[in-house]
RNA sequence: GCCGACGUAGCUCAGCGGCAGAGCAAGGGACUCAUAAGCCCUUGGCCGGAGGUUCGAUUCCUCCCGUCGGCACCA
């Protein structure tokens, strides 16, 4: 067993992906964005890094005032019951932020509009009128997407403003026959209305510079996206909206527009941080993760945790804004998931599940969060999209992490009450597989380290599962239930051996499994959290009483399966989004 | 229509210039500590299709087909 060397602790920033607060967010964007970060920041604490991980919920935006209005609420009603809901289906997925918070909190206003005033000032923000669309009879703006009419390339009927689902041509709502508004029926008016703009044009060349040095280690899909981009040349985006639910405008005579969600909820990224700060009377401490140096170096490495449909804002709009303001850090990599299908058909936040439904509050009442993070992780979309079905489910859960990791765990802790009264037993001269096996734990160490840093996290996780596997074939081939009868030394050096790898699993798996891992910390009679201990071997000492053990993982049989998923009843979320 | 990623064993996925891989499923075997779990062996692939570059292509290039995503007021 070595010691991990010791180096300088880095300064790094988790930032995930912010879930709109318009409904539960279902198995996908956990898959996608959500689990993958916890996974990293539990890591590189162990590993001793200074991580701050952030997110929170993102509370403005049309869908939210849209469903609002549907249900008879308040936007602001709607957005904190859902808040609430979601940070506790994080709670109980165990995912551990820094801090959670919400786009409508004093530090989000505050931080949102000095960074628009900023902006401003420096001339990266300009005024100029557009068309819109106008539902005469809700009285509000419409986004393109709440129109419809026929598409005027193939005679769908039911094209959207912004697209046709059949024909998939990206449309102009103006240029929709027979358009009308999806909230009301009403036909649409076109109006002409004042907004301000990002002027990304400014950016593009030192945009393209940065993404040319930064995208070394990015994955193919998200340096595609973001050249595709800067390629097509870019273009200024109007950051607000005619709408009376978001950041207010911090000038006079605009109190009847907002800055847009999608402005707003990447700053929460910095307020979140600087919130973090302030909560702990630490004012200044957000800037150990943010603040560039004299030669404008970067403190730290800052990750950003998003599903594809969200790059654009985290690989291009996020970091021009982070230019044009000035003096703060860059991302470093923008480590974009794929999408979570179910039963090979894209996920939707809206649409209605009956038997499979995959929200995570249902999801959660049903099954341990560490069976469902397993699962979202061993077959996480990291390079293309990859599907979830209750059967592959069920098989991954119970044919890998119960049969391989489970029952490694179970079968060596059992035999050790009933063969050894729980104590840890003295080892003698090790053996040449011994040896091999405690090597086994090191590249362990290393190789799972490896993967977890370039973000390849399903690597990892197999990484600790091979480790089972060896552990798996160590037993067997040791076999001490034989050895015990005819070398009682032998035996006891090979469970001596054995529970060392027991003990690594706890540490190795903490990132992945992170409630297993604290109940298998506790099988081992140790002391405090195993999230508290370091990315390294721990010995179990000789002689040590380790109390009865029950099984970490259950397996879930076809009957109880089919009976928990029958017990679902339909449920129909009202999210807002126009379907 | 244009741009991008992806297409590898029955299934889920790695590999990405030098004899095609893993897990699961399927078939066989030895064992019994364990949630009938684990271990060993075997079967199984024109690496989407067609050209090209190369001594050599699953890997690089071109075209085609398919899936997914993007095309800027969805976030």
């Amino acid at each position: 067993m070595t010691d991990a060397p010791d180096r300088t602790p880095e300064h790094i920033l988790v930032g995930v992906a912010w879930p709109y607060a318009s409904g539960p967010r279902h198995l996908g964007h956990a898959a996608g964005a959500y689990v993958p970060p916890d996974i990293f920041a539990r890591y590189h604490r162990m590993a001793g890094n200074k991580v701050l991980m952030v997110s929170g919920s993102d509370m403005h935006g049309t869908p939210i005032t849209v469903a609002a209005d549907k249900r008879g609420m308040t936007a602001r009603e709607l957005a904190e019951e859902n808040h609430a809901n979601i940070a506790d289906s994080f709670r109980r997925l165990g995912l551990n932020y820094d801090n959670y918070t919400t786009t409508l909190t004093p530090t989000h206003y505050r931080v949102t509009q000095d960074f628009f005033t900023t902006l401003l000032e420096k001339g990266y923000l300009f005024e100029a009128t557009q068309t819109a669309m106008y539902d005469p009879q809700a009285k509000r703006f419409l986004p393109d997407r709440y129109v419809e009419g026929t598409c005027p390339h193939c005679g769908y009927e039911d094209a959207r403003g912004d697209q046709c689902d059949n024909c998939g041509r990206t449309l102009d709502p103006i240029d929709l026959l027979t358009p009308r508004s999806k909230i009301t029926g009403a036909t649409p008016e076109t109006r002409e209305t004042s907004h301000f703009f990002l002027d990304l044009p400014q950016f593009q060349e030192p945009l393209a510079a940065w993404v040319d040095e930064a995208s070394v280690n990015w994955r193919p899909a998200v340096t595609g996206f973001v050249r595709g981009w800067l390629n097509e040349g870019l273009r200024a985006r109007a950051i607000t909206r005619d709408l009376d639910w978001g950041v207010p405008i911090p000038l006079e005579g605009y109190d009847d527009k907002r800055i847009y969600v999608w402005f707003d909820a990447v700053i929460g990224y910095l307020s979140a941080s600087i919130e973090w700060a302030e909560k702990r009377g630490e004012p200044d401490a957000w800037k150990a993760w943010w603040s560039l140096d004299g030669q404008g170096n970067p403190p730290g490495r800052a990750y950003y945790f998003i599903g594809k449909d969200n790059v654009p804002f985290h690989a291009i709009i996020w970091p021009a804004m982070l230019m044009g303001y000035g003096g703060l850090a860059l991302p470093y990599d923008v480590p974009a998931n794929e999408f979570l299908t179910l039963d090979g058909l894209k996920l939707s936040s809206s649409r209605m599940y009956t038997a499979r439904l995959p929200f995570l509050p249902e999801a959660l009442e049903l099954f341990d969060a560490d069976a469902l993070r397993f699962f979202l992780t061993i077959n996480a979309p990291e390079s293309r999209d990859t599907d979830f079905s209750w059967d592959e489910f069920q098989r991954r859960n119970n044919d890998e992490l119960v049969a391989t990791y489970g029952n490694a765990v179970h079968r060596l802790l059992s035999f050790l009450q009933s063969r050894y009264g729980g104590v840890v037993p003295t080892p003698g001269d090790l053996s040449e597989a011994d040896r091999a096996m405690l090597a086994q734990i090191d590249t362990a160490f290393s190789e799972v380290a490896a993967k977890v840093e370039k973000v390849h996290l399903r690597d990892g996780l197999r990484g600790v599962m091979d480790l089972a596997s060896h552990l798996n074939r160590y037993l067997d081939e040791a076999a001490p239930w034989k050895s015990i009868k005819t070398d009682p030394e032998r035996a006891a050096t090979s469970m001596w051996t054995a529970l060392q790898a027991i003990s690594a699993l706890r540490v190795l798996s903490a990132p992945f499994l992170p409630f297993s891992a604290e109940t298998l910390h506790g099988y081992l009679a140790d002391e405090g959290s195993v999230h508290a201990l370091p990315w390294e071997p721990r010995e179990l000492p000789a002689g040590r009483q380790l109390p009865v053990p029950a099984p970490l993982f259950r397996k879930l049989d076809d009957d109880e399966l089919a009976g928990l998923l029958d017990r679902l009843k339909p449920i129909v979320v009202e999210t807002g989004e126009p379907t």
